[in-house]
DNA sequence: TCAACAGTTTAGAATCGTTCTAAAGAAACC
DNA sequence: GGTTTCTTTAGAACGATTCTAAACTGTTGA
């Protein structure tokens, strides 16, 4: 929890050059309270709503995007079907639990002997997702599965 | 290229438990020929019509969604709006050009120091995407950009 | 061989996350 | 306050994917 968050809020907002409106101030006091989140345009649309902050989910977007903009948010893309915003924006990377759609940070993966990118490119960034089955206590897979792969050493 | 082509699909449906019909034979024939492939549903169609196979494109998901399920070929997610779909099932990782969504197999990354997975949960598969920005010969960007991350060492 | 059944294909509708449009509203500036 | 510029919004549109239900085809075994 941050002892300021409406004027940590504000600071973000006019760093970013955007100005502070009830719905981005609302979006952003939520967002940067300190702790690192993954959300969903649906899930902190939701969020807005249950803290009866009226905001449309085109705001949401558009907010979202914004803010990834302005480096304060990065996506992150784990499900073909969804995309992730993380305000965690240093270099990290991720647990996926595929059942429940939750992402977790991990920190310090090592990833080497990566090829040299092919003539005219260049890496932008490198993404590690490590996907996670669940399972219950008798250790059998609780979701759809398919042969595990453990990590190359 | 395989020698019988026809042959060799049709054992892969025979194995797969699955009826060896004119548009499963068109679209193994095509995938499996030998090359690593990385396909969007849209493109198996568009590939199978400059055949003259006529296939629809649900067929097509469906074909594809079977043959994952069947182990013949593995989803990569690297984009949040398009699912592709691998020939190459064995453990490697990828390229990504944001520019022309293009993939390329890399082989012999390393990935270490993973942390331990949460209690109830385990590794189903490590994915390592290598984003990666195109630049022009004066290597300036060429594409959207953001700080270029380096892998870690 | 052929009927009967089970599995497959398909057009089109539906779904779902996301983006667009254009009009109304709010912040900034003078 | 008046004017400009930016922002929000409802609702339509979009694009990828999935679903539905009816027609079709491969398989089986009498
Ligand atoms: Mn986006
Ligand atoms: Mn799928
Ligand atoms: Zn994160
Ligand atoms: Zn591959």
């Amino acid at each position: 929890m941050r002892e300021r968050p409406y004027k940590h809020a504000l600071d973000l907002l006019q760093r970013a050059g955007l100005r502070p409106t009830k719905q981005r101030l609302a979006l952003a006091r939520f967002l940067f309270d300190g702790h690192d989140r993954h959300v969903t345009a649906e899930q902190l649309h939701a969020r807005a709503l249950e803290d009866r902050v009226s905001v449309s989910l085109a705001t949401v977007y558009n907010t979202l995007h914004q803010f990834t903009r302005a480096g304060l948010l990065r996506e992150v893309v784990v499900d073909a079907n969804r995309s992730y915003f993380d305000t965690n924006t240093s270099e990290h990377h991720h647990f996926f639990h595929e059942k429940t759609g939750e992402l977790q940070d991990i920190r310090d993966v090592v990833v080497a002997n990566l090829p040299q990118p092919p003539a005219g490119a260049r890496i932008a960034r490198v993404d590690v997702v490590v996907r996670l089955d669940d399972t219950d206590e008798s250790g059998d897979v609780v979701t759809h599965s398919g042969p595990a792969d453990r990590a190359d050493i």
